[in-house]
DNA sequence: TGTCAAGATGGCAGTTACTGTCAACCTGGC
DNA sequence: GCCAGGTTGACAGTAACTGCCATCTTGACA
């Protein structure tokens, strides 16, 4: 989930690129440790800096806010699930890819225990919407990863389709950073799919 | 959509809060003028609460942020879908009853012109999340009417329709504040939810 | 190896949202 | 006319964020 940031393509990254990306995790790291030790809001932009070896100014040349630290990857690893859902097998319906991807996005983003033990305790926090949680991004992503799979499908039904994958998808995402539990979100997502489609055609 | 802000039990309001809010709705009225003339980021908390006659410090005592002031009612409003859903026939399928409800909730929404042409301008301001638009607060609104409505449903499924529910209708707000056409979200609205009906439960 | 240009950094001053505190000030009830 | 509770305004303070500019690093190239 924590990525270098860099995209797969394009030429390989210069050595300033690299240094760049290194200080970004540096300050990441820094962050999540004060966040866990005294909590996102008592922590200051100025601690978190200073923790990182750089001026405050500079912190502001790595992450466009305090937020952007612990939601700028989230989001950032969020958007991939357009290209999962458009890696998914042809004949799988819709819902099921949907489904599926997120998945396999879940099990990315777990994969960073640290991240997801942080993020727990920042879902109380009211400045960090953690709870909506990179809503937008997930229903563009996952729109257009729809289109890409399925070219014949209108721009109507894929918009509803990532709608309402998105909000299925952020419901299991709450789910994992309240319960941590880790190896449980894969059933609780299918679960929730598998209810929502006998449940949403209910006449 | 714009109300005075007290619930409708109670004992009736004292003179010193309907001066209360009154002044609350002069410092909306005066916020909206200025966001309307200047935009959202570049009107400051100052000049609101100038243009409303009171002192900044005040201001932070009618709204708890710039923020509030175009979001709250909002908020305020979007939590009564769960009021709304409730008192639906009992009859009616679960999602047909969430999109009426919502229709109703459109159509109140709609009725204050002033404060959705506001709105849209205010769509593109970053600092204001309208995107991610009261997203939680409608989810749990919706959850505890459906289960006041259909007591013998299981947690589980309520939390899935809400969901699914809240997702539809954020579309249909953001149909609304973006193309301003009051009179078609009640279309747009009505095929959304048979849209997804149809489409979610492919094979 | 020395030099130079591009970019990264730090420091500083400034803006703005927001908060605590306290004294002055209503305003309604007796 | 007075008193109590709530409302306000002024002031000082914190912290996020930004623009600006001087300085330093770094990689490329002669």
């Amino acid at each position: 989930m924590i990525s270098n940031g860099q995209a797969d393509d394009l030429p390989p990254p210069t050595a300033a690129e690299r240094r760049k990306a290194r200080q970004r995790l540096v300050l990441i790291d820094a962050a999540l440790d004060l966040f866990e030790a005294k909590g996102f809001d008592a922590t200051t932009v100025d601690e978190i800096a200073g923790a990182g070896d750089v001026s405050p100014r500079t912190f502001f040349r790595y992450f466009e806010s305090k937020n952007d630290v612990v939601m700028g990857e989230i989001t950032r690893g969020v958007a991939q699930i357009g290209d999962l859902v458009a890696s998914r097998p042809q004949g799988e319906p819709a819902p099921i890819a949907i489904c599926e991807a997120g998945i396999e996005l879940l099990a990315d983003l777990a994969a960073s225990e640290r991240y997801v033990r942080c993020l727990q305790q920042l879902m109380s926090s009211p400045a960090l919407q953690v709870n909506s949680m990179a809503g937008l991004p997930m229903v563009v992503a996952l729109r257009s990863g729809l289109l890409e799979r399925e070219p014949e499908r209108s721009e109507e039904e894929a918009a509803v389709l990532a709608t309402l994958g998105a909000a299925l998808m952020r419901r299991s995402i709450e789910y994992l950073l309240t319960t941590q539990d880790i190896v449980g979100v894969e059933d609780f997502t299918r679960q929730s799919f598998a209810v929502s489609r006998a449940v949403w055609s209910e006449a």
